[in-house]
This record gives C-alpha cells, sequence and structure tokens, in this order.
RNA sequence: GCCGGGGUGGCGAAAUUGGCAGACGCGCCAGACUUAGGAUCUGGUACCGCAAGGUGUAGGGGUUCGAGUCCCCUCCCCGGCACCA
C-alpha cells in the first residue's frame, strides 16, 4: 500500500480530545433525584440498549447500530431539556464467557475483566455518551448480590390464583409451601447438553442443539431448579397490549406462550379403575374419538398395558428415549406407535376405543395424552391411515340434516377436514355449527363432570439452573434434605475459588469440587429462617444471648443461576447503581421508570415552552407515537377505524366485528379496548430480535413479581422496545470469522474516524433493516463530514486548518433560512421518528446550499453544527469551539439547547404544481400558495401545453387538490 | 405447514391522509481547477427512443380522476415457530 492518505479534517486530533472532555467534565452524567445538579423541573427520559456480553473477539460494527441509535436520541433529548438515562454494563456470567476462558485457559474472572476493558474501549472511541458511573457488571459481587437477593424474593413467594399476583409464601394457607413457591426443586426431564456439562433451558435449545455452540442436546431427568414462569402466562400475554413493540416480537411471544383454549374430558380405561384426562381445542370433535393415545413417558402406561402388549410397547418406549430431540423432530414425518392393549370408553357414547402409544404425543404439551379424532386432524388422520384404524366425521363442511340416524362409521370420509363446520353423528349436537357445538358440549360434559372447559399454555416452567461455574451461586442451603433460603446479611453468596472450573460431565455442578465451600456452618444468627416467611428476619432480631456459636454442618446448593438472571433486572439497577442498601432506591426508580405524564405534547418538549417558540413542533409527534393504542396487537385490517369505533361509540364494536374473527380476538386478548394508561417502564429500549422470547420474557417475568411484592412501581419494564436490524458483511452474507467478512470498528476508525462511522451507519438505511456494509458508503459520508468541516475552516499556506474567511455575520438571506429551518424540523422529526437516515439526507441538501454560499452567515454554521451534533459530536464540538461562543451559549455543545424553527419561513408564497391530463404530468404551473380551487383550474386551463392535449376533446372533469396538482380527464 | 417482515435504478435507499416515483449517498459519464489526482468544485445519470413520445415500484387482476401506497390471487427472499392435540 502506498503511502498514508491524507486526512479529509483532522478527526484523529478532534476524536480523543472531545472523548478526553467529556470523560473529564462528565458531561453525560445524569444525577438522580436529591443528588446535586438534578433538575426536578426537567421531564426524565430513560433510553437503554441491550448490554453486551463482553467476548473475547470484540465488537464489530453491527454491534454499535443499535448503541448509536439510541445515543443519538439520548444526546438530543437532552439538548430538548430532559433527564437523560443512558447507561452501559456487561453482561458477563454465562456460557460464552466460560467457553472463552476455557479456551484460552485463564479463569473467567480473568478474562472478563479484560474483555470488558476491552469492550468499553471500543465503545468509548465511538464517542458513545453513556453515564458511566451507572455502569454493571452482572459478576461483580456488589451486582449479583442483588441478583441473588431478587432470586430469595421469587423463592420466597407464590402466586395466588385468587389474585392472581406473587405474595409472600406466609400468605400460603396450604401444608406444603415447596409445593407453589414461584422457584422449586423438580425431577423433570431436562435438556441435557453434554457437550457444554449442563442443562438448557427450552428457550435455550433450537433445533434439538444448544443455542450456544450448536451441540446436540438430549433429554433427561434431573432434579432442577425451576422458576413457576407458566403461573404468570395469562399476564404475560394480556400485559403486552399496553406495550409499544414491534407487532412480530408480541406475536412471538404470544405463540412462545401458546394459549389455547378448551376442555378437559375424562376418558376411563375399560376394566380398570384408572382415568384418561385430554386436553383438546376441540371438544365438539368428542363423538368421533375412535382412539386414544399416550406419550411414551407417560405415567400410565405401565398401569394400563396388557402382558401380552408389554414387550412391544417396553422396546418402543426405549427406542423413543434414545432419540434426541432432533432426531424426533427429524423422524416426524412417519408416524409409529404401538397399542397397549388397552381400551378406554368415551365419555359420551360409551364406545370402547383402543389406547395407544405413540411419540407424536408430547408429555409436555396439555396432559400428555389425546383423544385422537382422525376424520378432522391431520396427525390423527395420518396415524390412523397407517395403522388401519376407524375414522368418523363428526364436522361436516355444510349443514347436513337428518344424518343423526345413521350408522355412525358408515361414511369413511375421502380426506381430514380441520375447519369448523356442523356436528354430525354426534347426538345431542347435530346440526350444531362448531362454535355452538363446543359450548353445548362443554356445558354437557361439566354437567356431569365428565371434563369441563380449560385453557393451556405452551409456556414450561423456566429451568434455572446450570452446571457450570460462572454464574451466580444460589443462595440456598440443604439440611436434612430439605432446601433453605440463605439471610439477606449472607449475601452476597461468592462463587468458591477454584482451580479447575470446567463442567465435570457428569451433571454434577463444578462448585461441588469446593469442598471447604460446600461444606457450611450457619454461625447462631444464621440459623433458623422460617422458611414460610418471604421477608427475611433483620439482622437485630437473629443475635439471642447464650445461643450455641455452631450450628450442624448442612450443604450449599452447587448449581448456579443461568446467563439470564443477571439481564433480567440489569435496568433497574441502572436506576441506582451504587445503592448498597437495595437493588434500587425507590424514589431512583420510581423517577426512572414512572410513565409519561398525561399531557404527552407539554412534556416531551419542555424546550418549546421555555422559548415561547417552537409552535406545534416535532414534539407532538412524539407524543403520538407513544401513544399505546398505536401498536395494539391483532387489529388486523382498518385499526384506525376500529379503534376510533371503540373508542367514541361502544357499539359500534358490537356491529362491526361480528364474524369468526371476534372470537379469536378473544382468544388472543386483544379485543377493542379503551386506551389504557401508559404501564410505564423504560422509555425507549434497542436491541436485536435475538431475545423476543428469552431476555424479554424472563425480564418481564421478574418484574412482575417483583412489583407484585411490592418493590416496582410499574408493572412492565420496557415500555416501548425497537429491534435494530443486522449488519451484513460487505459480500451481503452475516458477518463471521469463517466468512472473513468481519468489519471492525476499530479499523474503520482509524481510516475515517468515529463521526464517519456513526454516521454511514446511521444513513445507511432505516435502523430497523438488514442491511450490507459498504466501505464506499463511509468515504461518502466522511466527504459529508469534509464538507462540513470545510464550511467553516480553510487550509492556509502551510497546510493548517484556520477559520474561514467566507465566514461572516451576515443575516442569510431568504433561501438560505429556508433551508436552515427546514433541517431544523425534519431533522428533529427524523430523529423522534428514529429516521435518521433521512435526517442525514436532509444535512447533507443543507451542506450542498451553502457550499458554495461566499460569504457564508456564521448563524447558519452554527445551527448546522446544533442539529448535526448527535450525530457527529465530535467534529461538531471541535467546529462549536472554533467558531466562538456568542452570549448566552453554553459550551460544551452536548448541553445546548435544540435549535426553534419558525414555521412561517417554510411556507412559499408561490408553488409550484404538476398538470395531469388523465393522471399523466403535461405542464406545471406557478400560482399562488393561497390560490383557490377556481384560480388554479383556471391557471391551467390557461397553459398552452395542457391545450395542446385537450384539444378536440371532451375535458369530462378536473380535479383540483390545492398544493398538490391538477388532474383533468378527457 | 403456520405466523411475521419484505420485493422500488448498476448499488445502499427515499416517497404524511392514495396526489410529480427514485430525495440523499455510492458508482458511472462529462467538464472546471491543476505539474499531478484515488483531492476539490460544476453538470448529467430509471429504462427504451435521434426526437416527439412511450414504459416503469416482483407478476396478474381490481377499486379510483389518480395506486409503490388500498383490495383479491400468484411467485420469490428473510426471520420465527414447527407433531402444541
Amino acid at each position: 500500500m502506498s503511502t498514508e492518505r491524507r486526512k479529509p479534517y483532522p478527526f484523529d486530533y478532534i476524536e480523543p480530545k472531545w472523548q478526553a472532555y467529556w470523560e473529564a467534565q462528565q458531561t453525560f452524567h445524569t444525577p438522580n433525584p436529591g443528588e446535586p445538579g438534578f433538575d426536578p423541573a426537567k421531564p426524565k427520559y430513560f433510553v437503554l440498549d441491550m448490554f453486551p456480553y463482553p467476548s473475547g473477539t470484540g465488537l464489530h460494527v453491527g454491534h454499535p447500530v443499535g448503541y448509536l441509535a439510541t445515543d443519538i436520541i439520548a444526546r438530543y433529548k437532552k439538548t430538548r431539556g430532559f433527564n437523560v438515562l443512558h447507561p452501559m454494563g456487561w453482561d458477563a456470567f454465562g456460557l460464552p464467557a466460560e467457553q472463552y476462558a476455557i479456551k484460552t485457559g485463564q479463569h473467567p474472572a480473568v478474562t472478563t475483566a479484560q474483555n470488558v476493558a476491552g469492550f468499553k474501549g471500543q465503545l468509548q472511541r465511538i464517542g458513545l455518551g453513556y453515564d458511566w458511573q451507572r455502569e454493571v457488571n452482572t459478576t461483580d459481587p456488589g451486582y449479583y448480590r442483588w441478583t441473588q437477593w431478587i432470586f430469595l424474593q421469587i423463592y420466597g413467594s407464590w402466586f395466588n390464583p385468587e389474585t392472581q399476583r406473587a405474595e409472600p409464601i406466609a400468605t400460603y394457607k396450604g401444608d406444603n409451601p415447596d409445593s407453589v413457591r414461584l422457584a422449586y426443586v423438580a425431577e423433570a426431564a431436562v435438556n441435557w447438553c453434554p457437550e457444554l456439562g449442563t442443562v438448557l433451558a427450552n428457550e435455550e435449545v433450537v433445533d434439538g442443539k444448544s443455542e450456544v455452540g450448536g451441540f446436540p442436546v438430549i433429554r433427561k431427568p434431573m432434579r432442577q431448579w425451576m422458576l413457576r414462569i407458566t403461573a404468570y402466562a395469562q399476564r404475560l400475554i394480556d400485559e403486552l397490549e399496553g406495550l409499544d413493540w414491534p407487532i412480530g416480537i408480541k406475536l412471538l411471544q404470544q405463540n412462545w406462550i401458546g394459549r389455547s383454549e378448551g376442555a378437559e374430558v375424562h376418558f376411563t380405561v375399560d376394566g380398570s379403575g384408572e382415568n384418561i384426562t385430554v386436553f383438546t381445542t376441540r371438544p365438539d370433535t368428542l363423538y368421533g374419538a375412535t382412539y386414544m393415545v399416550l406419550a411414551p413417558e407417560h405415567g400410565l402406561v405401565d398401569r394400563i398395558v396388557t402382558e401380552e402388549q408389554l414387550a412391544e410397547i417396553e422396546a418402543y418406549r426405549e427406542k423413543t428415549a434414545r432419540k434426541s430431540d432432533l432426531e424426533r423432530t427429524e423422524l416426524a414425518k412417519e408416524k409409529s406407535g404401538v397399542w397397549t392393549g388397552a381400551f378406554a370408553i368415551n365419555p359420551v357414547n360409551h364406545e370402547r376405543i383402543p389406547i395407544w402409544v405413540a411419540d407424536y404425543v408430547l408429555l409436555g404439551y396439555g396432559t400428555g395424552a389425546i383423544m385422537a379424532v382422525p376424520a378432522h386432524d391431520e396427525r390423527d388422520w395420518e396415524f390412523a391411515r397407517k395403522f388401519a384404524l376407524p375414522i368418523r366425521e363428526v364436522v361436516s363442511e355444510t349443514p347436513r340434516l337428518g344424518f343423526s340416524g345413521e350408522s355412525p362409521c358408515s361414511a369413511e370420509p375421502l380426506e381430514c377436514f380441520v375447519g369448523e363446520g356442523y356436528a354430525v353423528h354426534s347426538g345431542p349436537l347435530d346440526g350444531l355449527p362448531t362454535f355452538d357445538a363446543k359450548a353445548e358440549i362443554t356445558r354437557l360434559l361439566e354437567a356431569q363432570g365428565l371434563g369441563r372447559k380449560t385453557i393451556n399454555f405452551k409456556l414450561r416452567d423456566w429451568l434455572f439452573s446450570r452446571q457450570r461455574y460462572w454464574g451466580e451461586p444460589f443462595p440456598i442451603i440443604w439440611e436434612d434434605g430439605q432446601h433453605r433460603a440463605l439471610r439477606e446479611t449472607e449475601l452476597p453468596l461468592h462463587p468458591p475459588e477454584l482451580a479447575d472450573f470446567k463442567p465435570t460431565g457428569t451433571g454434577e455442578p463444578p462448585l461441588a469440587r469446593a469442598h471447604d465451600w460446600v461444606q457450611y456452618r450457619p454461625t447462631h444468627h444464621e440459623r433458623g429462617t422460617d422458611r414460610t416467611s418471604a421477608v427475611f428476619p433483620l439482622p437485630s432480631l437473629g443475635v439471642i444471648e447464650g445461643a450455641e456459636m455452631d450450628g450442624p454442618v448442612v450443604t450449599r446448593e452447587t448449581n448456579t443461576m443461568p446467563q439470564w438472571a443477571g439481564s433480567c433486572w440489569y435496568y433497574l439497577r441502572y436506576c441506582d447503581a451504587r445503592n448498597s442498601e437495595r437493588f434500587v432506591g425507590r424514589e431512583a426508580e420510581s423517577y426512572w421508570m414512572k410513565g409519561p405524564l398525561p399531557a404527552a405534547g407539554s412534556q416531551s418538549d419542555p424546550t418549546a415552552t421555555r422559548l415561547g417558540t417552537g409552535g406545534p413542533s416535532s414534539a407532538d409527534r412524539a407524543g403520538s407515537q407513544s401513544d399505546p393504542t398505536a401498536t395494539r396487537l391483532g387489529t388486523g385490517g382498518p385499526s384506525s377505524v376500529d379503534r376510533a369505533g371503540s373508542q367514541s361509540d361502544p357499539t359500534a364494536t358490537q356491529l362491526g366485528t361480528d364474524g369468526p374473527s371476534s372470537a379469536d380476538r378473544a382468544v388472543l386478548g386483544t379485543g377493542p379496548r379503551a386506551t389504557q394508561p401508559s404501564p410505564g417502564g423504560v422509555d425507549l429500549y434497542v436491541g436485536g430480535t435475538e431475545h423476543a422470547v428469552l431476555h424479554l420474557l424472563y425480564a418481564r417475568f421478574w418484574h412482575k413479581v417483583l412489583y407484585d411484592l411490592g418493590h416496582l412501581s410499574t408493572p412492565e419494564p420496557f415500555q416501548r422496545l425497537v429491534n435494530q436490524g443486522l449488519m451484513l458483511g460487505e459480500d451481503g452474507q452475516k458477518m463471521s470469522k469463517s466468512r472473513g467478512n468481519v468489519i471492525n470498528p476499530d479499523d474503520v476508525i482509524a481510516e475515517y474516524g468515529a463521526d464517519a462511522l456513526r454516521c454511514y451507519e446511521m444513513f445507511m438505511g432505516s435502523l430497523e433493516a438488514t442491511k450490507p456494509w459498504s466501505m464506499n458508503g463511509v468515504e461518502g459520508v466522511s466527504r459529508f463530514l469534509a464538507r462540513v468541516w470545510r464550511l467553516a475552516m480553510e487550509e492556509n499556506q502551510a497546510g493548517e486548518w484556520e477559520l474561514s474567511p467566507a465566514v461572516v455575520d451576515i443575516a442569510p438571506d431568504k433561501a438560505q433560512l429556508k433551508v436552515i429551518h427546514a433541517t431544523i424540523k425534519k431533522v428533529g422529526e427524523d430523529i423522534e421518528a428514529l429516521s435518521f437516515n433521512t435526517a442525514i439526507s436532509q444535512m447533507m441538501i443543507f451542506v450542498n446550499t451553502f457550499t458554495n454560499a461566499n460569504p457564508r452567515p456564521r448563524t447558519a454554521l452554527r445551527t448546522l453544527l446544533q442539529v448535526l451534533n448527535p450525530f457527529a459530536p465530535h467534529l461538531t464540538e471541535e467546529l462549536w469551539e472554533r467558531l466562538g461562543f456568542e452570549e448566552g451559549d453554553t459550551r460544551p455543545l452536548a448541553t445546548e439547547p435544540w435549535p426553534v424553527y419558525d414555521p412561517a419561513l417554510l411556507i412559499e408564497d408561490e408553488i409550484e404544481m404538476p398538470i395531469q391530463v388523465n393522471g399523466k404530468v403535461r405542464d406545471k404551473i406557478i400560482v399562488k400558495k393561497d390560490a383557490t380551487k377556481e384560480e388554479i383550474e383556471a391557471a391551467a386551463r390557461g397553459s398552452a401545453k395542457i391545450a395542446e392535449w385537450t384539444a378536440g376533446k371532451e375535458i369530462k372533469k378536473v380535479v383540483v387538490v390545492p398544493g398538490k396538482l391538477v388532474n383533468i380527464v378527457v
């Protein structure tokens, strides 16, 4: 390569200078309520990034996309007079960090510290304006102390079905509190990953492989800690509604939780006292049940299998057990199963139907048993065809009368019909449409104690323990086979020092190797924790005169918590990161997490009222964007119409949403509702879609538990969520080391500067879109920044940059004023709308306009620097300083109020209007801005070109849209 | 299979309630300034056509004075779920 290219402007000097200045001045530190410098008159804005795992490989250019979006918003909101909370931290526990440590042969604490330093350096070189005083690290004892504390809150509570919320376990009146705790130990078939040496949550298993590393996962029965997230299933669905999240993410969560309405039906096993309960969403097809299927692992199989069938059943069960989840899905195409030899009695028609075992029925869903209705279920159909089981039609697509008397199996249907229709061959249900048939059969079953209406969820309880070293130890000890909580005063519980922290591979956690740590002898005041109390005894209650000093030796829990534990609440810790008394101070929490005030318009633009000239500006849009009704779920079709209807006229809803869709809506819980007050929470959360059902679901769950227990002021953590798109490599492929297409931001910064990196990433397309990297694109944006620089600066004979003599204190002309004010308006509005690419293009138009202006009005340049500042903070700070300060200016530019535009300057006296003939533009005319329809039409008819085009034809119609166009129809 | 999101120049992309398709940038072409240009500035650049003009937003149909935008059907790409009873 040739010599180093000349820098188009001295970013290599400017950028470190201003980064050091911000650090020294703590420009982006935001005080909490009650702290020095806090201004209670300002509204708050909490803008959050998904904090990274500090991996060893560092950031690539895809990571900062979201960080840049939030940085621009944060800087902008600050200039609009908000108290902005914009923090960063490290999700440093968990598999990636530990895998890296094992690979490099170092202790994870060492590699984590190195990686954090590396990441932080990279983020700072990009010029991100975080409040580093609030930095958190999940592996810091001062942090995980509270993660453990929150776990104990969960452990110490239960979900009261009466109140539909978590309550201290003391309010539970049953005799076995351990059966209802939100954190409990259970023996269950779990996802065991031999390669990683740990169990994994369902959410961490993708296509039968571990999400981290892609290793095979098998089912294995193990004793594990579980969190009872299923108790919150309904609320986790319902309370999505008020959130301003992408519809896709809401649906993803909804589908993951998987609510379905149906019925439980009890069948008896012929000749034994046993019962089989099934779950079905189609109780109306009960008369068409011609056999039953149990999951291979179902406990009843052993009790009902006949002697003749025993060997075959055992063989089948063993074969199924050996299959990994992956094999089981791969082999899903071909149905398999074995008859148990037993029969069940259909409760409604008392028919004797065979009971089979087949692996297409899953133990984990419903009751692990089904009634099979082959005529109306694809899977049952396939199975029945393969094993020659009877198929009976009980739903007809069209109404048919007089079928009841017919022999039930006389007409075997030719194909499987899964839709809704009308009941046939179904006794009392005959003729009823499916919807009514479901209701009727459920009523009949309930009346006879044969079944009941039920709601079933796909969501499973959260498998919360891991057999790994690098995670939070459980604050739990075991005594006489019973678990109990450590006291609050014993936290944090540090992990033991271990020379060998690799997984054991046997399922026993590595912490078990630390014998001295595991053997635990509580001192007198640590004993006697009341296991039924959620509130741990205060230390002052613990000291009892003359009590024994040493208790019996007990053992510690040796599992650790999963990666997600720390990330479930980090946003709360940011609110009060240094609090050593509480996980977050009450005042700080309620200040930063509270919802917006009712008057959205006034609060989102405090500067407008102060300066009194803002008018109906961009800020009003911000208000409407965060309107919680705007992104309601499930409103297919003209949502604005039925929204209006539901609010202003309750009857409109009833009339307007007839038909099957209303039922679906009810199921989803998304029917029209009145606008709810904002649930509050983080004002803007930006991150990738990969956390749609992991972090975002877990965090909501923890948040709700803490809210129920009175520790938090809002029921939801994240009010508004935006997903940034994926950054592809220059070859259009996903960036990866193996493809060799990874771009390191440090290299881009070295060549073009951080401001160019920032502006390019924001200019390349919409925030949410997937987009490929292009170095040529960076070059283009770099040129734009250099042009900005040269608007103010020029090079002298000695090759030094000095203030350009073209910059003088004159008033901009009319055309310039229009560009200036249009730019203020558009950039502000575009930032509010997260449309950063169009904001930058407007600033390019500004620069193009002024590039050849000589002289150049100083005020114009100053305005440009103000609106460009959130995007290119280093360059603009430098020029702001060099252009000199005016009275009333603050420094740095980062704290200067956002400029105010004058709408009057944007209105043209005369406007150009296209004239169409039959929809095609044929001429353009200039008319006064307030010209009447008649005047415009007359002018259009007066055009010579139009006369040509309409010559000899009859003008049938003239459409005049003032301010837009004229269309003449001939 | 089901559920989302998409498909606009050579490329990245713009386009309030339906109202001049392609803003802005890259690339390319030409010019200016220059010892020089991988610097800078100016102009041009959807496609076909010398032009007048015609054609164009994945494809087909529809509504409308007017459709990238609304409705119906089809195709393709990306993401998610996937025997969920």
